[in-house]
DNA sequence: CGTGATTTAAAAGTCATACTTTTGTGGCCT
DNA sequence: AGGCCACAAAAGTATGACTTTTAAATCACG
């Protein structure tokens, strides 16, 4: 499945980026675009432009003369939604899942501090319909129904923040709440108090109480950090 | 000095990303591979290879039959360097330098929470000696060399921090300070209030007490905002 | 012997061209 | 009106020739 029929460049770029991210060359590894092209069988002409973009993305540097160098792991631009999938989809996935549920956490609350100032009555609608959301599947094992509100419920927050930097977030934050819920021993249903802060976050986003929003929010991030530590110590 | 012999494919990229973020193309314009090769008059090859990476940064999309089509701002991956220099080198650079304050409010006090916890002591060595440095350079308009330690500073705070999404922002902040200097109306000295704050934190952070640093730091980034609401309301 | 200038060749960068594939559009038929 | 089909436009791919940069080997000289 990992040759889906979308276009040679994508292929490739796909694999180079997955093994890269994978370390499955250590940096300062020296690639040929001739010997990739071979190797892929595909043009040089298609192992040039997936060279560009992984260039874009620090995962390779290249240079005349000498060859596409593999760029060490602190080079790496790190919030390229593409490098994030592919590292969530190698080997280091925990260790990304940990450092991305960190930067959740320094940053939802603030989002969500914002939101309460700024959300439309729409958002507000929108984010207490998923708290309801949230309750309702928070029991009987329906995880993936919960899933999609406990998403859908953090996107209107960053959203509604106002922010286009943490608007970019939803997808990362998507990433982590998907993870969390397919790729790790999960508990059968989602912790209780994690249902009830979500719904007091969206009260307090509603009464414009931005203080109330971020604490609440805070507690929530610290939920899922302990989460981590008791899933993987 | 737009022009820098860095090669074709630099020049093409560098212009066409500037355009585009500069709001040049309105999203949803077509532009057509020949016609940009003929205009920068360039190999298709090359205007190819650019293109694939404009497409990376989701600032373009490309399909058969139709184009290359310009995206609307809420899709481009704000968190490029690249994206990021191009966009505070053009017309909404207050907005990008609030946006990215805002991010740097939420994320730096966490950072320097975890920096407390994890910094080493050369770390905190450095982290003292710059705060130093800030004082000393913090009357009698040495501001270029006041920026340069704060730059180092709050470099030293994210590395310390031990989080890959924190490390990486060092470039955003210091594009951050460098703007705030450079090109705004600037107080001829720094806040002495800031300096002293940076002094603590160092003293925090070299005291293990992550709850005063992090609270340190949340001040600094209040007092950041602040002066983003006064210079630019 | 070492050191600096010079040559060499390896690899990326660029170009032109020919060909393939996808797909929006317009016309035709019912 | 609706659906089918043929056409053409534009991106995608392949190939081969040529240019430019530059690491490294070679050579000349003190």
């Amino acid at each position: 499945m990992t040759t889906r029929a979308r276009g040679l460049h994508t292929h490739v770029l796909e694999s180079l980026g997955l093994a890269i991210t994978a370390g499955a060359y250590p940096p300062g590894s020296v690639l040929r675009t001739d010997e990739l092209a071979q190797r892929f069988d595909v043009s040089r002409t298609v192992v040039r432009e997936v060279i560009r973009v992984l260039e874009s993305m620090y995962l390779v540097e290249s240079r005349r003369r000498v060859g596409v160098t593999v760029q060490p792991a602190e080079q790496w631009n790190v919030y390229d939604p593409q490098v994030i999938r592919w590292r969530l989809a190698g080997a280091d996935r925990p260790r990304q899942l940990r450092s991305l549920t960190v930067l959740r956490s320094a940053v939802e609350p603030v989002a969500a501090g914002l939101a309460a100032l700024r959300a439309t009555p729409a958002q507000c609608a929108d984010l207490t319909e998923q708290a309801l959301g949230m309750v309702a599947t928070s029991r009987g094992r329906r995880l993936e129904a919960y899933l999609v509100h406990d998403v859908a419920f953090h996107r209107i927050v960053l959203d509604a923040s106002g922010n286009e930097m943490f608007a970019r977030l939803g997808d990362v934050v998507a990433e982590v709440l998907t993870g969390r819920t397919h790729h790790q021993v999960m508990f059968p249903d989602p912790d209780p108090a994690a249902v009830t802060l979500h719904v007091r976050v969206a009260e307090a986003v509603r009464a414009r109480d931005a203080a109330e929003a971020e604490r609440l929010t805070r507690e929530i991030a610290v939920g899922a950090l302990q989460e981590l530590d008791v899933l993987a110590p």
